[in-house]
DNA sequence: CCTTGACCTTCCAGTGACTGGAAGGACTAT
DNA sequence: ATAGTCCTTCCAGTCACTGGAAGGTCAAGG
């Protein structure tokens, strides 16, 4: 299969899967004329990367965890820890998010949007964070 | 004020500090030996800077809502705009990730963690979005 | 006066994970 | 032969910093 093709299958812009490549994450042949040939198992790493990327995995977490998959010898706690770790900082990430959220809708809410030029979202701006929930 | 009295007044590092000067957020004056002097103003503007990338805004935003924020007849309904915006994209992020923690929550749960190579996490980032929620 | 150390300056490069575009070769269909 | 689509490589840009090198400046102590 050529790019085009394997980047409709997997889901993967041809741009992603040159840059995947560069980063040695697959390793596809190469035909006379110079164009990649990727076979079953390349394309089935790059829907793997695929999943793992739509997850919110780094780049080096889907390295890893391609390199536990191929070991037959793995232990699964060594995936484990990293989905758990994983899993924290998105955690992380929605607790910051959802205090934005709190803060931005309620700015929101107290903003008449008029032609006015009195507005309680830069007064909060620039008085900091006292009225923040 | 120079610089690192600054950095710790407004809680931003002087490398930060710097950039904001260099994409033109702020415009501290010079001292005669080189060094950047920072007025009431600027430090108002950085704090201003501080409390608004805090909330999440983008650079670009900041620069607008600044910009409104020295435009006394500005109309309160363009600061909104951008707010409201700004947490339509913080929504949907928090739409991505919640969905990626439960995906996550889920095969954590499911995965031995244990010696043994058998893994649901890495059955489902092989297998695909099967077995989403 | 000299040194030490903390501060300041500029400039360049790297981060993460792509993405866009240019320049040119290869293949397919007419 | 030609048009159009695919492929190749290489370089640059994104976003918001962050790290580090090389060198100038300042205040305190000997």
């Amino acid at each position: 299969m050529n790019i085009g093709e394997v980047a409709k299958t997997a889901g993967i812009p041809p741009k992603t899967i040159r840059y995947y490549e560069e980063i040695g994450l697959v390793r596809p042949a190469r035909d006379t004329n110079g164009y990649r040939v990727f076979r079953d198992s390349d394309i089935h790493k790059l829907a793997f990367l695929a999943r793992s990327r739509s997850l919110g995995f780094s780049i080096e977490d889907c390295r890893t965890l391609l390199a536990l998959y191929e070991d037959q010898s793995r232990a699964s706690a060594d995936v484990k820890k990293i989905a758990q770790q994983h899993l924290s900082r998105i955690e992380g990430k929605l607790a910051e998010l959802t205090s934005m959220r709190e803060t931005l809708a309620h700015l929101v809410d107290c903003c008449a949007g008029d032609g006015r030029p009195d507005c309680p979202i830069l007064s909060d701006l620039a008085a900091g964070a006292k009225t923040g929930s």
